[in-house]
RNA sequence: GUGGGUAUAGCUUAGUUGGUUAAAGCGCCAGUUUGUGGCACUGGAGACCGUCGGUUCGACUCCGACUAUCCACCCCA
């Protein structure tokens, strides 16, 4: 196929057939965000390159490899965003959104763009819903959010989805955590793979999480960031696990989640998907990130945040045979048996569109017939034909197409009042 | 970045050990006597078989490269 009429790999086209489903589930995210009084934020696609170097952290896989950057025209270096968090933290800073006072609750569903392999779930361009709380250190604040990702998830009919969390604490703790990874890891230096090898220098806390299963089997054993949380983080997680329990929200412990940006603390949490047969796709994913906003300029800030993958969800579902609802149905086609009564099907149209009925009439010129299956074809609820006969009698009769039914009605003055009798029983 | 699969009408697919006009279903369009759809029947349009090159008298079929796509790993949403 020739590229003029091909997308661009990794992207896709949402059609008509699937238009309705994702309608569906953005306005839940949103509906359900504005109950937890997440307001809505939009930022742009592109940013300055600068802010995810900072925000997102240098050496992660994201910034290092994924990102989509480009020069302007007067020479800057801009980014498509790899992820929403980062932007919605520097609209935050450039319009002192934290001096209207805390909390600052902010929602929005934003494409993101990674270079990456596109395979199932995985797109170069996806859309990313989240959610971000500032200025709150509290655990209730993780729990608000977790809460609202649950109710989300119930809300969708998405039922196997596992809720797993960890800590990894402050910068502290972690630094101790990190040396002790460091000396437990240099024992088997030889036997880890290469990457981890790298890892060992620049960020042990990953060959944690590493799938290799020589260096699975050599971490199985490595010291739990857990056992090294300052005392306050401590408290701070097991609120959070405290709350959880309260909440009635079930959770596991997942001491190997580590989340590949650089910019989080404390409590990390993903949603994990057995979908089909052993394959695990992290469906939902954020924790909380108190040192991001002041990396990036800002006062010291505590915030939290989540996302999801929209195409991963919608994928989700699909594959549980989740039904979304069907978009309405035309209420009343309009079909004419000649030229001379198109005008009147335009007023007619017209008329029912004003009152929010949704109404066809011919626009192609079809023959009568071809108007019959075309109004079937839609699944439209009622059937007016009009012609010359019709006209002169200023009457003419609707049928309802699932029973077959026909009543007459007039065409003049009283034509709404008696249609929409009809249309709403 | 690493590994594997696939590439035939809008969609889903057939295509026999390479042999002449490349099939089918769905969808689309039209008709089955004149102004009432769905069902059924009939007909029609629609594919240079992903691209380029090679082997051969002859390639959709074999070989190679490229491109696209899907899947897995890595990583992540």
């Amino acid at each position: 196929m020739n590229l003029l009429t091909k997308a661009v790999r990794g992207t896709q086209d949402i059609l008509p057939a699937d238009s309705y489903k994702w309608k569906f589930v953005q306005n839940i995210m949103l509906n359900e965000a504005n109950l937890y009084g997440f307001k809505e934020i939009r930022t742009p696609v592109f940013e300055h390159t600068e802010l995810f170097d900072r925000g997102v952290g240098d050496d992660t896989d994201i910034v290092q490899k994924e990102m989509y950057t480009f020069n302007d025209k007067g020479g800057r270096s801009l980014t498509l965003k790899p992820e929403g968090t980062v932007a919605a933290v520097r609209a935050v800073l450039e319009h002192g959104l934290l001096n209207d006072g805390v909390p600052l609750k902010l929602t929005y569903i934003t494409p993101c763009y990674r270079y990456e392999k596109p395979q199932s779930g995985r797109y170069r361009e996806f859309y990313q819903f989240g959610v971000e709380t500032f200025g709150a250190a509290s655990p209730e604040a993780d729990v608000e959010i977790i809460c609202l990702a649950t109710t989300l998830f119930e809300r969708l009919g998405i039922l196997d989805l596992s809720l797993e969390i960890n800590s990894i604490g402050c910068p502290k703790c972690r630094q101790e955590y990190r040396s002790a990874l460091k000396k437990y890891f240099e024992k088997y230096r030889e036997n880890l793979c290469s990457t981890c090898i790298v890892r060992l220098e620049k960020n042990p806390m990953r060959i944690v999480d590493c799938k290799n299963p020589d260096c699975q089997k050599i971490a199985a054993d490595a010291p739990s960031i857990i056992d090294f949380l300052c005392k306050d983080c401590r408290l701070h997680f097991n609120d959070v696990k405290n709350y959880l329990n309260g909440a009635g929200i079930t959770y596991k412990i997942n001491p190997k989640i580590v989340r590949g940006l650089d910019y989080y603390t404390r409590t990390v949490f993903e949603f994990v998907s057995s979908l089909d047969s052993n394959r695990n796709l992290v469906c939902g994913g954020g924790g909380r990130y108190d040192g991001l906003i002041e990396e990036i300029g800002g006062p010291t800030t505590p915030a939290v945040g989540f996302g999801i993958g929209i195409e991963r969800l919608i994928l989700l579902m699909q594959s549980q045979g989740i039904e979304i609802p069907k978009p309405n149905r035309c209420d009343v086609f309009i079909a004419t048996a000649d030229k001379s009564a198109q005008a009147k099907a335009l007023s007619l149209s017209k008329i029912l569109r004003e009152a929010s009925f949704y109404a066809e009439f011919d626009i192609v010129e079809k023959s009568l017939k071809a108007q019959l299956k075309y109004a079937n074809k839609i699944n439209a609820k009622f059937l007016l034909v009009l012609g010359e006969k019709e006209l002169a009698e200023k009457k003419a009769e609707i049928k309802n197409m699932d029973s077959g039914e026909k009543f007459v009605i007039s065409l003049d003055n009283n034509f709404f009042i008696e249609v929409k009798n009809i249309l709403t029983n």
